[in-house]
DNA sequence: ATACATACC
DNA sequence: TACTGGTATGTAT
């Protein structure tokens, strides 16, 4: 221990501390003398202190990852090597250097609005922020070494004469308006990363700038020559310097004596983002830096090649790009922060060259995610679509302050924070189910507590109640010592829809996004196709979302009485597994869906599986549900197939329906036939699906029951048993008669238990579990020859993946076989982007896709499924 | 689901 | 005197 710490900090020569000089303009700085002054100007400060520390964690894992190394043989790296070039192989044969992508940042964007809007700044060493913090410096100040994400103290010991511009967030927002209205001028989907950067995809563009006739761009230089000539013509005094720096350049002053300069410029990438560099300079008075590249995550590294106020285009050849990587530092791809360079430093990896050289020993020491992200970086791979930022995932706000240690300031503080967190909340309409704490100490300890409730929450009260406990309890856990705090945040994450504008599940939405035919978005054809049944004035509208897991899937119950929940109640019923493999049905007849509209002929043996259920039986009179297994020729025992049922009335005249639909999640009868207000309650049903018990979604008038059952009666899971019924809330216990009327689909037995309206069902006791285990992909639903959980696991990610038109042409019997053209995850800056819309007018091809097929968002990765099998 | 770490601007 | 704030994601449990 105490040589492993005098090791660390012997060696850790803080490079968490050091100058980062990975910026442009401080290249050949006196790093050593900078260096000094920061370790001087910090040391001894809390803030160093805890530097020091995570920097042994750092060193720590370090030294970890090192004893894992040597302990690899030659044989395991031989056969990683092997798995390693199949993936490379797979990867480019994927590779896409079709999409011009252009990555456009503005130079010190910050500090340059403020020079520009304070001429007194020009020459002067000067960043944005304040003593405590700089967000940006400008190009003079950075030959001291001053940068962003440094304090303003210790730049002012850098620099003494350096000037501290508090930030102006509303003048760069504005700026930042203007130079987007710019982008989408190039692309109207362009992605923005911040104020002052975003990504474009230039490719639609350019294809459109080829057809400009020649001619015309010929014609439009005459005719302003022409007109300038005019001018000229009319006060010829106005006109003695008039610019002619660039060949193409027209300058020209009108009578007013308005300047006026007119460039025209070509029809190739490089004219084409000069052009919108020079609209932004003319516009906003700032530079911007852009690069071109087949990718984002090559465009990212290039727009930094000609920084400040220059621009970099990297040709679309695998050559060229090979050659840009070679040695290109790893640190300067966006995702590979201080942390990992320094891990991959220690394996001998400073350059992307070293990456592809050692990627079978990457592969051994990091887990799949990051191998992969780094293989991909070796190949020069990295996304080649850029998306609009969807909905975000949480919504935070925090505060930094002089040490609270009070109780009751700290309560009041964190009100504070919740009522802005509300204000924000409501801004955008959001609503979220998880609140965090995060706290931080006067020592940087920083500490998240979070709590999920039931229920979304938005307004003060409710976030309030919710961090207030989170405090308190963090408060109980350090007294008598008080929480010295120095930052305090809180939280919101996981959104419920408010309306139903924003929904969850976006699978099953899209799938039931309300059609030409009907409510659920389905044709007659297609009713007709998924049932073989013709089409009637009792149409069954069917939906899927995932039968019972396979055997394998079932968690085993440890011992103890088989519980029966309230059916419709109790949140648990449906598992994880099967929210997930609800997921996956979703998804499958969502291709389904899509290849019915595309294709007319042809019926699926295999997917046109029916497993009707009526869950209908909830009238109070008859105390059971009915259970009807209907099978189809073809049939596979694990498809579930709920039927939701408009009934031609029973007592009217057949044509009117009856006006309630039922959720195939919690079995109720939803009121309305609004496809919108029922997509609501289903996306809230899947959303509190793996709830805790107890915490219904649903409240129920029926008392809050929960009946335990005798494991040996339920074995014979047929006919009369006893079960004993346990009000919760008065705890009182006493048993009951029931009936085993049948099992259904979720392997659960139903029971009919007198006295109470609503049918019970329980988990079948493992011995029914046991009988026939195979394993079905709940994809494709066919019943894999294997039972090795990998193999199988392989199967179902190749499943997940499968381009629309492989699953839906569905002439390979086993997608185990992959597609040639799979539809991928992109890893781009560490950051994974969701998968492009399969639909739309764009005929681009997709990106490269990591050959294991995982998926970036949605479905989930291995490790999702890996949880379930293993 | 929770906690913590890393990364980006 | 003084080392941010907001969001996303990866990893481990």
């Amino acid at each position: 221990m105490e040589n492993g710490t005098a090791l660390s900090k012997g060696e850790g020569f803080l490079s968490r501390m050091a100058l980062n000089d990975n910026k442009a303009g401080m290249e050949g700085l006196d790093r050593d003398k900078i260096n000094k002054i920061i370790m001087e100007t910090s040391k001894g400060s809390r803030f160093y202190e805890n530097e020091l520390k995570r920097e042994q964690q750092v060193n720590q894992r370090i030294e970890k990852m090192m004893l894992q190394k040597a302990q690899i043989t030659e044989e395991q790296l031989k056969k990683a090597q092997a798995q390693v070039e199949k993936v490379a192989l797979e990867l480019e044969r994927n590779r896409d250097l079709s999409r011009v992508i252009v990555h456009v940042d503005m130079d010190a964007f910050y500090a340059a609005v403020e020079m520009r809007d304070c001429p007194e700044l020009e020459d002067k060493p000067m960043a944005v922020g304040s003593m405590s913090m700089l967000s940006t410096s400008n190009y003079h100040a950075r030959k001291y070494g001053v940068r962003a994400a440094m304090p303003g103290f210790i730049a002012k010991k850098l620099c003494p004469n350096l000037v501290i511009v508090p930030p102006n967030f509303d003048k760069y927002r504005a700026v930042s308006d203007e130079i987007r209205e710019i982008f989408a001028d190039y692309d109207p989907h362009f992605q923005p990363v911040s104020l002052d950067e975003a990504y474009l995809d230039f490719t639609d563009h350019l294809e459109k700038r080829q057809s400009w006739p020649e001619s015309s761009l010929k014609q439009q230089i005459q005719h302003l020559q022409e007109a300038v000539q005019e001018e000229k013509d009319l006060s010829p005094v106005l006109f003695e310097d008039s610019p002619s720096s660039s060949p193409s350049l027209i300058g020209s002053e009108g009578v007013s004596g308005a300047a006026m300069a007119v460039e025209v410029f070509g029809t190739s990438v490089e004219e084409a983002v000069k052009e919108m560099r020079f609209r932004i300079e003319q516009k906003t008075m700032l530079t911007a830096s852009a690069g071109i590249a087949p990718n984002l995550m090559l465009a990212k590294v290039c727009s930094d090649k000609k920084k400040p106020n220059g621009q970099y285009r990297l040709p679309s050849t695998r050559e060229a790009v090979m050659d840009f990587i070679q040695n290109l530092p790893v640190r300067k791809v966006s995702g590979i922060g201080k942390v990992s360079e320094k891990m991959l430093n220690a394996l001998g990896i400073s350059c992307c060259s070293h990456l592809g050289q050692r990627m079978a020993l990457l592969s051994l020491l990091f887990s799949e995610t990051a191998w992969h992200h780094f293989m991909q970086i070796s190949l020069g791979l990295g996304s080649t679509y850029i998306s609009r930022h969807e909905e975000r995932k949480s919504i935070s706000t925090e505060r930094t302050f002089k040490e609270l240690s009070k109780v009751e300031e700290q309560l009041s503080l964190c009100r504070e924070l919740c009522d802005d967190l509300a204000g924000d909340m409501k801004k955008e309409g959001l609503k979220g189910k998880t609140v965090t704490l995060k706290l931080k100490n006067v020592n940087f300890e920083v500490k998240t507590r979070a709590s999920t409730v039931p229920y979304a929450v938005a307004t003060v009260d409710e976030i309030f109640a919710i961090a207030k406990d989170l405090l308190k309890t963090e408060v109980e856990n350090e007294s008598p010592q008080p929480l010295r705090l120095r930052l305090m945040g809180v939280r919101i994450s996981a959104f419920v829809s408010l309306d139903d504008k924003k929904p969850l599940q976006k699978s099953i939405v899209s799938f039931l996004q309300p059609g030409k035919a009907d409510s659920t978005g389905f044709t007659q054809e297609m009713h007709q196709k998924l049932e073989k049944k013709p089409i009637s004035d009792f149409s069954i509208q069917t939906w899927c979302f995932g039968g019972p897991p396979p055997v394998h899937m079932c968690q085993k119950q440890e011992g103890g009485p088989w519980r029966i929940k309230q059916k419709g109640l109790e949140g648990g019923q449906i598992s994880d597994q099967q929210s997930f493999f609800q997921r996956a049905h979703a998804k499958r007849l969502e291709l389904l869906a899509e290849k019915s509209s595309t294709q007319e002929e042809g019926q699926r043996e295999n997917v046109s599986v029916i497993t009707p259920i009526d869950v209908h039986a909830q009238n109070g009179i008859e105390s059971s549900v009915e259970v009807h297994k209907s099978k189809a020729s073809g049939c596979l025992e694990n498809d579930i197939i709920f039927s939701i049922e408009t009934h031609a009335s029973t007592s009217g005249c057949g044509s009117s329906v009856s006006k309630s639909l039922t959720c195939p999640v919690c079995f109720r009868q939803v009121e309305t036939t609004d496809l919108n207000v029922f997509n609501g309650h289903i996306d809230q049903c899947l959303s509190t699906a793996s709830r805790k018990p107890n915490q219904s979604a649903y409240p129920d008038s029926e008392s809050d029951l929960e009946f335990d059952i005798d494991h040996k009666v339920a074995e014979n899971w047929n006919g009369e048993c006893k079960v004993e019924a346990k009000d919760l809330e008065s705890k009182r216990v006493y048993p009951q008669e029931a009936q085993c009327s049948s099992r259904n689909d979720f392997d659960e037995m139903v029971l009919s238990i007198s006295g109470h309206n609503n049918s019970m069902v329980s988990k079948l006791p493992q011995a029914c579990y046991d009988k026939g285990s195979v394993l079905i992909c709940p994809v494709c639903q066919l019943t894999q020859d294997t039972d090795d959980l990998n193999v199988f696991n392989h199967h179902v990610d190749l499943c997940l993946n499968q381009d629309v038109l492989h699953e839906l042409h569905g002439q390979t019997s086993s997608p185990i076989n992959p597609p040639s053209v799979t539809k991928s995850k992109a890893v781009d800056g560490g950051q994974l982007l969701p998968r492009q819309a399969s639909k739309g007018k764009s005929k681009r091809r997709d990106s490269p896709s990591c050959p294991c097929s995982k998926r970036a968002k949605g479905l989930g990765p291995h490790k999702t499924i890996d949880k379930f099998f293993r």
